[in-house]
DNA sequence: AATATTTATTTCGAGTCGATACTAATTGCG
DNA sequence: CGCAATTAGTATCGACTCGAAATAAATATT
């Protein structure tokens, strides 16, 4: 067969798309909840929801519609520039993650961890080569973030964001900022 | 992070989805033509490509009517059975293929492609449990199938479907069929 | 042979998606 | 300051998706 990755990604795929079809929710649904409590307050905002899921602005100004009537999120409005919108999570959308069906992902590879190991950190590379090639905005944490400095065990510099200047705290080290700058390796 | 790999699974999906928006097609649309051209003519067929994609009969039929609007497919009415509906490539579906995004899969790979390889066969192996674990029907082709008996190279025994009793002819090896058998390794 | 059940596909309605047009708030610049 | 350009988000439209009900043909049962 010549396009062996090529069919097997399309499978992968669809098989993650139709796991998510689960409580009521769709995929878009699902990524946007994960997104809000994995993103940095600052960029819980639907414009970069949008980048991240690589879809438009006006496609996520329905996701979030249908997210707030069945009562999963907030949309705030922000203090400083009156344009932004601010996401939060409901009690109700936090107990949702609970029971995000992509958990089961983690459960089909307990059997064979030690291979989903090597492979995962191969597969890792090539989604960021992936993503660099179409054309899609980058995320990532602060922890591996090319405008990070100091040190994360809290000994050293006081952990900074190069680009704000603004020291980071502890809890969002591991959160998801739109401003992330993947190293040059 | 706890779920590594759930995540990277979902930004793939997610990236392989996004990359299907061209030519005026969508993702389900390039599912259908890659599925026609490479299923067995007994297997194109509305239902086994609904089984295929995982998605319901209804969307299916709206799929393959959008497709044929577009001339891409023809919907030929079946002979032996009249419920059935034979699905088949048009010149035009046949050239749309050689536009194929999916294609930039196997092209991001290729400075990666030695541990890609070993990588994917790991990924194969973790698909086929997946899948099964979500009760989605397995498809495959006649020569990787549990049913199949017979010699490939053509020297031995005539090549059979052990399901049918029909004998299989050398182009039909690798093509899909809905009678797959994975075998249980 | 008549009727019921199963199988294959289509039709329909509510909800969702992508693209574009639109409104409102902010920034840049003369 | 004043006005164009930019940015954030929402509204609208046609196409698409899901899920359920409807249609139609084949098979099983009586």
């Amino acid at each position: 067969m010549p396009a062996q990755l090529a069919y097997l990604l399309d499978r992968l795929g669809q098989t993650v798309h139709n796991l998510q079809f689960t409580d009521g929710l769709n995929p878009a649904q699902w990524g946007a909840l994960r997104f809000i409590s994995r993103a940095k307050p600052a960029t819980c905002k639907p414009s970069a929801l949008a980048d991240y899921l690589g879809t438009t602005k006006g496609t996520i100004s329905q996701t979030l519609k249908s997210l707030e009537t069945k009562g999963y999120i907030r949309r705030v409005a922000g203090t400083k520039d009156r344009r932004v919108v601010r996401l939060e999570l409901t009690e109700a959308g936090r107990g949702m993650l609970a029971r995000d069906p992509l958990m089961r992902l983690e459960a089909a590879a307990e059997e064979m961890s030690d291979e989903i190991t090597i492979a995962t950190r191969v597969l890792s590379r090539y989604v960021k080569k992936l993503q660099g090639e179409c054309g899609l905005k980058m995320f990532g944490v602060c922890s591996e973030c090319g405008h990070f400095s100091g040190d994360i065990s809290g000994r050293g510099a006081v952990p900074r964001c190069g680009l704000t200047g603004e020291p980071i705290a502890a809890p969002e080290f591991e959160l998801i900022c739109e401003s992330f700058l993947a190293a040059t390796n």
